[in-house]
RNA sequence: CGGAGCGUAGCGCAGUCUGGUAGCGCACCUGCCUUGGGAGCAGGGGGUCGCACGUUCAAUUCGUGUCGCUCCGACCA
């Protein structure tokens, strides 16, 4: 492909409103440009990697043995609300009506499409396992859409769907995926993790995401430093405690005017935060309220404690909703003499802990020397505390876990009978009874994974892709191509025969300074590049240098060649 | 959803406070020159100042409304 009539237009500048790095530099390398919030146009370069990413899990979903469809984006109301989706999904699903007035979406996720196909198509235990594949445009309409394509509000997703007999089968087809998705990102050449994680609202009983390290990522995840636990830390697991030592101090209030927080009331008492105890009262937002109580150094981990409660949604009760619970404002709230009627819910570090600090839920007061069982009652103990580095791992004998930044790039969930049952997808076993299919999910960011290899890929001058990625395997610079026949013949043959052997090439045969065009070469991150002209080509020499670092080097026109088909063999046909 | 900010040329911004019909850099077009890390000179094209209504002799500037975009918050007890 000759530069001069592809269409990449980079810019010099950043634009002002992209936040992250690959956001920045997908707009500066001409791959996407905004037409409104969360939605983009993938311009030719920013579409060729799109496509490459496609080509390799399409290649690996085949390879599991999962069958490609293409679903529709517009989906009729009637299928959402068999699934008792269509009230559960909030304003985050586009709704709207046709000319007859009836309700469609666009499509955020296509369980419910799939499970009607299913229950159409799929009758008989001989027909499973089966997994069936799309790769398509899905619409979310994000409360925050940012960062580019990382939070767009309509993106390319893969999602693909298992189904089989029973819950055995099922797993078989949840491990296949997990195989495949590993193979994925192993060959696109990323640093990732796959960390055991929430459902969500897509439901089910198990489920692990494919996490891409990177400091600007979205979530936080943890990992063990001996074992092979890692988990995002929405879902990590802190470790039960032993029971510790009772009690030795008398309970006794104290005067700590205008101390609300943790921090100020520990200073304020010359005590270390892990001897307080911290006192939320969270609300389900239909009426229910429960008391969580955790060490003072830690936090609370929302999601454990609503998933422990079996609550549709938690938030943190109002000011005016403590008072009435408490009759004291925030900051000075404790488990010590509530009303009848609130439950309270400790996380397990609680239980070890004595001779602790609550408040006194009256202004400017607290309790000291409060011990469990003596001062105050528990309901229940549970682990609801969000985990940190440093903790032990849940999972081996003197491990400890790390923390790290990821980029969720896939999601692998078990669903069981979730959406099977709701829709009535059924099979006949060999015995001629009715039983209901089990199904698994699994979804794959293509956008996302594009610009989380960008996110870990890049220095100052612009991108560096990794080669399975790139949207050009090896750029071929002509310098002083207007001028110089020579060179932009040399240049061409280089092309042409680079091209012949598989290689995606761009010549530059534009009429443009040499700095100029090293600059766009290396913002567009084009991973192999040759330089042809001047005295060199004269020695019968041409540049060659890779834009991840390494020296540049004078080669001859057809070592240069070699190293090239060297590099894209190694990078891009080595693991299949 | 709550809070804040911003909409002026394709992009990045100034001008608005103090009203008088708009400017800079990059990009773009023409010519000359230049050709190893986003060159130089000269000339040129491009904007109903987001939109609507109001105040005024006069509105990019003041007021009201509206639309769009961006950021922050939703861990505080």
């Amino acid at each position: 492909m000759r530069y001069s009539s592809f269409f990449i237009p980079t810019l010099k500048e950043t634009p002002s409103d992209a936040e992250v790095i690959s956001h920045q530099l997908m707009m500066r390398a001409g791959m996407i440009r905004k037409i409104a919030a969360g939605i983009y146009t993938y311009m030719p370069l920013g579409l060729r990697s799109i496509r490459k990413f496609e080509q390799i899990v399409r290649e690996e979903m085949n390879r599991a043995g999962a069958i490609e469809l293409l679903m529709p984006a517009v989906q009729p109301s009637e299928l959402w609300i068999e699934s008792k989706r269509w009230a559960q999904y909030g304003k985050e699903l586009l709704r709207f009506k046709d000319r007859k007035d009836n309700e469609f979406c666009m499509g955020p996720t296509h369980e419910e499409v799939i499970t009607d196909i299913a229950r159409r198509e799929v009758k008989s235990y001989r027909q499973m396992p089966v997994n069936f594949y799309q790769i398509q445009t899905k619409f979310r309409d994000e409360i925050r859409p940012r960062f580019g394509l990382m939070r767009g509000r309509e993106f390319i997703m893969k999602d693909a769907y298992s189904f089989d007999v029973d819950s055995a089968a099922a797993d078989l087809s949840y491990d296949k995926m997990y195989q495949a998705y590993n193979r994925i990102f192993e060959r696109c050449g990323l640093n990732f993790r796959a960390v055991e994680a929430d459902t969500g609202s897509i439901g089910g009983s198990a489920s692990h995401e494919f996490m891409v390290l990177a400091s600007s990522g979205e979530d936080a995840i943890v990992s063990c430093s001996s074992c092979r636990y890692a988990a995002n830390v929405e879902k990590a697991e802190g470790v039960q405690m032993p029971q510790g030592g009772a009690g030795q101090q008398p309970l006794a209030k104290v005067h700590t005017p205008g101390r609300k927080t943790i921090a100020e009331v520990a200073e304020f008492l010359q005590l270390t935060q892990s001897t307080l105890v911290k006192t939320l009262i969270c609300s389900d937002g239909e009426g229910q309220f429960v008391m969580a109580l955790v060490q003072g150094d830690h936090e609370l981990n929302e999601l454990k404690l609503k998933n422990f409660l079996g609550w549709a949604e938690i938030r943190m009760a109002t000011d005016e909703e403590v008072l009435r619970f408490t009759g004291s404002p925030p900051g000075f709230l404790g488990p010590i003499g509530l009303k009848e009627g609130l439950d309270v819910v400790a996380d397990y570090a609680i239980s070890v802990m004595s001779d602790v600090v609550v408040g006194a839920n009256q202004s400017d007061q607290h309790f000291t020397g409060v011990n469990q069982g003596r001062d105050f009652v528990v309901t229940r103990s549970a682990d609801i505390r969000l985990v940190g580095a440093g903790d032990p791992c849940p999972r081996c004998q003197g491990g400890t876990l790390e923390i790290w930044r990821g980029i969720e790039v896939g999601h692998v969930f078990k669903l069981g009978t979730k959406y099977s049952s709701s829709m009535n997808a059924s099979y006949l076993d060999k015995d001629g009874k009715e039983q209901t299919i089990f199904m698994g999910c699994y979804g794959i960011g293509i956008g996302r994974t594009v610009a989380a290899a960008i996110e870990q890929n890049n220095d100052e001058n612009g991108i560096i892709w990794p080669l399975p990625l790139a949207p050009f395997h090896c750029s071929v610079v002509v310098i002083n191509a207007q001028k110089d026949q020579a060179a932009l013949v040399a240049g061409q043959q280089l092309h042409d025969r680079l091209e012949t052997a598989g290689v995606e090439v761009l010549l530059d045969d534009r009429d443009e300074r040499p700095g100029f065009k090293f600059k766009d070469h290396d913002l567009i991150g084009i991973p192999l590049r040759i330089v042809v002209g001047g005295k060199n080509l004269a020695d019968g020499k041409v540049e060659y240098k890779e834009r991840a670092g390494g020296e540049m080097t004078l080669l001859t026109p057809d070592e240069a060649a070699d190293r090239v088909l060297e590099a894209v063999r190694k990078a891009c046909g080595g693991i299949r």
